[in-house]
DNA sequence: GGAATCATGTGAT
DNA sequence: ATCACATGATTCC
């Protein structure tokens, strides 16, 4: 089985350094308590201080100091405070369809028919592949409407996560075809290559409410946060903020609708459908694309 | 600060 | 009907 052949290029220039970055962030979050200095961190992981730093500068363009600090509860809170009021309300442009800019990854969103989502992906076919990402391997799937979803993996669990991802639309045709998807996952983990020119082509398979909720998500600007009852307020739920959580939870597009900027009410991170720790890595990582 | 407890909407069975 | 949740507010320590 060579699902992750593609794997032997990397298609971006941090796709390596994200096994050290998960490491280090695993380490602080067990003993955050102790504020581990860098030497400390770097010599758990066999590591040269220095070698570390330029790992880090390479991976996020932040030095480790910065990074772990914008790793902490008090970031988080930070980030919620930001813009107490705008946020969601003011780039209220959720027509479907018409091509919106929507954060800073521009993306034209369009939403399957309650129909096409009752067949459960029947008639539709997905083109799948696995590729290099900041945050480990990425799996890619794309239909001919747009990227309908993308998952992350760590080495060795590519299989699990493809059953993941296959298991909510049963009904759909899978082809792999690493070279349809590989021009999804450049644009996507590459910050240059987002303009309004190219916009990203994205289509969301899920329930009316579902699919509310992740336009609300897609409001939100890089390097900004916002609780799940501030969403479910954008939906004019103000009561339903567990079911938001609900919702973001099944999110098949991760990261590029960024449910990772839904945080609880105490600025802590809650819960990730593909790990906290890549949570806290997609947090950090923004914080340094400035 | 936490732990326990309750109200809560959605989706799967 | 019932159950499990990536919640949040309240009420105790």
């Amino acid at each position: 089985m060579n699902m992750i052949a593609s794997l032997s290029h990397d298609i971006t220039p941090t796709g390596s350094d994200y096994e050290t970055v998960r490491q280090v962030i695993e380490l602080i979050s067990e003993d955050y308590r102790e504020q581990p200095s860098l030497e400390a961190i770097a010599s758990r992981l066999g590591q040269s201080p220095t070698q570390l730093q330029k790992t880090f500068t390479r991976w996020a363009g932040l030095s480790p100091k910065a990074f772990l600090q914008a790793v902490t509860l008090d970031h988080a809170k930070r980030l919620l405070r930001k813009e107490e009021m705008p946020l969601l309300e003011t780039s209220i442009e959720v027509g479907l369809s018409g091509p919106s800019r929507l954060h800073d990854l521009f993306v034209t969103h369009e939403a399957m028919s309650p129909g096409e989502w009752k067949a459960r992906g029947g008639g539709l076919t997905i083109r799948y592949g696995f590729h290099r990402s900041p945050f480990g391997i990425a799996l890619v799937m794309v239909t001919d409407r747009g990227l309908a979803g993308l998952a992350f993996s760590d080495t060795g669990d590519e299989k699990a996560c493809l059953e993941d991802m296959t298991c909510r639309w049963p009904n759909a045709d899978y082809v792999e075809d690493t070279e349809a998807t590989a021009t999804y996952a450049e644009q996507i983990f590459e910050p240059s290559r987002w303009s309004s020119d190219q916009p990203l082509r994205v289509v969301l398979i899920g329930t009316d409410f579902q699919v509310r909720v992740w336009e609300s998500l897609l409001k939100i600007p890089m390097g900004h946060a916002v609780t799940y009852s501030d969403i479910a307020n954008d939906i004019g739920q103000p009561t339903a903020a567990r079911a938001v959580g609900a919702a973001v939870g099944r999110n098949p597009i991760s990261f590029v609708v960024p449910c990772h900027r839904a945080l609880g009410r105490s600025g802590a991170l809650t819960g990730y459908h593909w790990g906290l720790t890549r949570k806290r890595a997609m947090l950090g990582w923004e914080s340094g694309q400035v």
